[in-house]
DNA sequence: AGATTGACGACGC
DNA sequence: TGCGTCGCCAATC
């Protein structure tokens, strides 16, 4: 990546988000001031892999995306936090809705 | 080195 | 309000 900062960002933000609380790449990447990026927060999320908290960064639909086995992890950890996940889609998912930009 | 895909988003109809 | 299409940057083939 170009932009190592924008990956550490990503890594911030994700680890930011409060717990029963979910956001979206596009969310982030507008945070971080580039909401062409939405692709590359998820494939940052990919590049960083398990030591960044993926599990509460989803895409606009609130749908948990990426890796199937990922889904299901991740899923659990999301209903483990209260947040309500059916058929790897956030349940409510405008009410949990958390923006990034509100906190930062 | 070039072309295609991808954990998406926004705009248009 | 819902579905469809186009555009973006980077990584991978």
């Amino acid at each position: 990546m170009t932009d190592p900062d924008f990956n550490k960002l990503v890594y911030e933000i994700a680890s930011l988000v409060p717990k029963g609380r979910v956001t979206s790449y596009g969310a982030i990447a507008k945070a971080l001031g580039m909401a062409n990026y939405s692709r590359m927060v998820g494939h940052a999320m990919g590049v960083c892999g398990k030591k960044v908290p993926a599990q509460r960064v989803v895409n606009s639909q609130g749908q948990l995306t990426g890796e199937p086995s990922g889904i299901a992890a991740r899923k659990k950890l999301l209903e483990k936090e209260g947040v309500e996940v059916k058929n790897d889609k956030v349940v409510n998912f405008r009410k949990l809705f958390w923006d990034p930009s509100s906190e930062l």
